[in-house]
DNA sequence: TTATATATGCTCACAATGAGTATATTTAGG
DNA sequence: CCTAAATATACTCATTGTGAGCATATATAA
């Protein structure tokens, strides 16, 4: 009776570290299934009820046996009731598996991990990344490519009504006209590609890309991964990016003593932002989120900066804030 | 092999409604289950993988087979891998049940549903309705139990610390000394009244209380729910107090056209708090997130209203903004 | 010594926000 | 008809938060 309605519960960690200044993800190469062949894929282990009882404290358990990583942050993000969306082909016929996503932060050990290793997360997203400017990716395939999308023909009956959605959408993502950019949106965008067949993962699913074509003629935007991973990093990354504004996240990715200019770093990172230096300082000093330790940092290149830590009090004096904070437009003053 | 592993998926839906500036919940009077008689539950449905492709999908199914309620938006809230926390022994033996909350609102059709009962929401959560000023249930009853509990031995150690944090949550969850009240934080607040063993279910899963009993001595804060549903209840109500503020999610609860105290009230009955009138309307006009029918409201009372209706357009515009407001201290301009 | 690079302090204009006052338009009741 | 009460709506004002830039301090390299 209750056959048909068994499944397995996946659990994907989307495990997110800041190295050099780069936001990093743990990924494990390649997969043993041949459909994806070299498609990396997100960090898996099934959840066995008998063992956990709950499902953080199962994902935290395997992931500690796998990576011997030690997780900070944890936090759930979604559960999907289809993986690769329309493409269940994938899966041990008769066995459904719904995945549960996690977002987990841990401060970046560069060892060696067994099969695993850490990835810059902008080469499964390079349209996010906004440091050095707006990336040519965007202008140069990724809008006309939209375009391209937003003008065919559609399905539905009310023809001028879709492609103005298709448009709106567009406009909203990539900021296109003179929207602005939302770091935020990152998984609107990355649907939004998808949708619009421009990603390896909807040709694999059967979707027409822009040019009405599927299979080998979609345009390669981005690594891709392994059934809905790079969907659920998008998830984390707009997770991550919002939180960051209103919690104090990112000081999970910091070590115990730095400096103001290495925080905004990494939180630069995150958003794929730069960041307004001064502004920056004051939100952080004036939020009580730091404080000073005293010791200077013996970097070379300029004035030396003064060390700070995270003060934990916050967490027990106001409803703990986070980093509310602007891109900057000018690079001048970064 | 995958014996141990197999679960069923449960769907749970809060189905919010306001009618007669009262959050209302969809609630299944009392369940089969004997251990909790009288308990009441939230619609509750299995997920079938091989009927359904997605999650949502198979909600929105039999939440329209059950109730023949319309539902608009709809939006998936959390897993949790274990029902009623601790007790999984109401579950069949051998059977587990992962169950995903979801929240969902519809507008408020006051039809006889078979089984189902619309019941405001405050009655499970008395604490959480600010309209009328403070609860006095919080000064009467919860800060002197919660003191009790913050003042209790601990398990842990490290006494002093552990009884300094459990003060510190409870300042922050209800706003003793200078803190102000956060209407986002109901679920923090159902959380750490569970912690306490303040609540029936908590009795329920055999915590003790703060006064060290368990079982029928627990206190009676707000009426219990079945398993988990008070939990996911309460998850459904930070999620929607959050959202509102920048998602104009609210007007899927208002009809077709609406006065704008119309449309405050409503508000204000989700977020269990007063709004400064003047400001709500500069607000809302200001976003663009209405626009005027030329109709006027005949009520009666005072000077006609107008009617005005939701701006389905500024979804297109800007990245469509919620309603950002702040309670109004003084009840003066209500 | 000077150029350069970084850190840090400070100012200023402007927008958003909280709160209040003032006025308009209706009904109820004499 | 007049007035009080109730509601709707317009407008003002002080305060705060935020974006942006200038100025100064302190290091290293040539």
């Amino acid at each position: 009776m209750h056959a048909d309605k068994a499944v397995v519960i996946g659990l994907n960690a989307a495990i997110v570290t800041v190295s050099d200044d780069q936001p990093k993800i743990l990924v494990v190469p390649h997969e043993e299934t041949d459909g994806a062949s070299g498609w990396d894929a997100l960090p898996f282990g099934p959840f066995n009820p008998v063992r956990h009882r709950t499902l953080e404290i199962g994902l935290r358990s395997w992931v500690q046996e796998q990576t011997q990583l030690e997780l900070g942050y944890v936090e759930q993000l979604y559960t999907f009731g289809d993986r690769g969306r329309h493409s269940l082909e994938t899966d041990a016929p008769g066995e459904h598996v719904v995945s549960v996503g996690y977002l987990a932060l841990t401060r970046g050990y560069d060892e060696t991990l067994k099969g695993a290793a850490w990835c810059d997360w902008y080469r499964y997203f390079p349209w996010e990344d906004w440091r050095e400017g707006k990336p040519p990716i965007i202008d140069q395939a990724i809008v006309p490519l939209l375009r391209e999308w937003a003008g065919r023909q559609s399905e539905a009956p009310p023809e001028e009504l879709a492609r103005g959605k298709r448009r709106d959408r567009m406009r909203l993502c990539f900021g296109v006209d003179d929207v602005a950019w939302d770091d935020e949106k990152a998984l609107e965008r990355y649907e939004l590609l998808y949708s619009a067949g421009l990603l390896l993962e909807a040709a694999r699913d059967g979707r027409p890309n822009a040019r009405g074509l599927t299979g080998k003629h979609a345009p390669n935007l981005g690594r891709p991964m392994q059934f809905d991973h790079r969907r659920i990093l998008a998830t984390a990354m707009s997770r991550l990016r919002a939180k960051i504004k209103y919690r104090p996240v990112a000081f999970e990715l910091m070590p115990p003593s730095f400096t103001l200019y290495e925080l905004q770093k990494t939180v630069e990172a995150l958003l794929g932002l730069h960041v307004h230096k001064q502004n920056f300082r004051r939100l952080v000093e004036n939020a009580g989120l730091v404080e000073r330790t005293g010791r200077m940092s013996t970097r070379t290149g300029g004035r030396p900066a003064e060390q700070f830590r995270f003060r934990r009090e916050v967490l027990n004096e106001r409803p703990a804030p986070g980093l509310k904070l602007a891109p900057s437009r000018s690079r001048a003053n970064s």
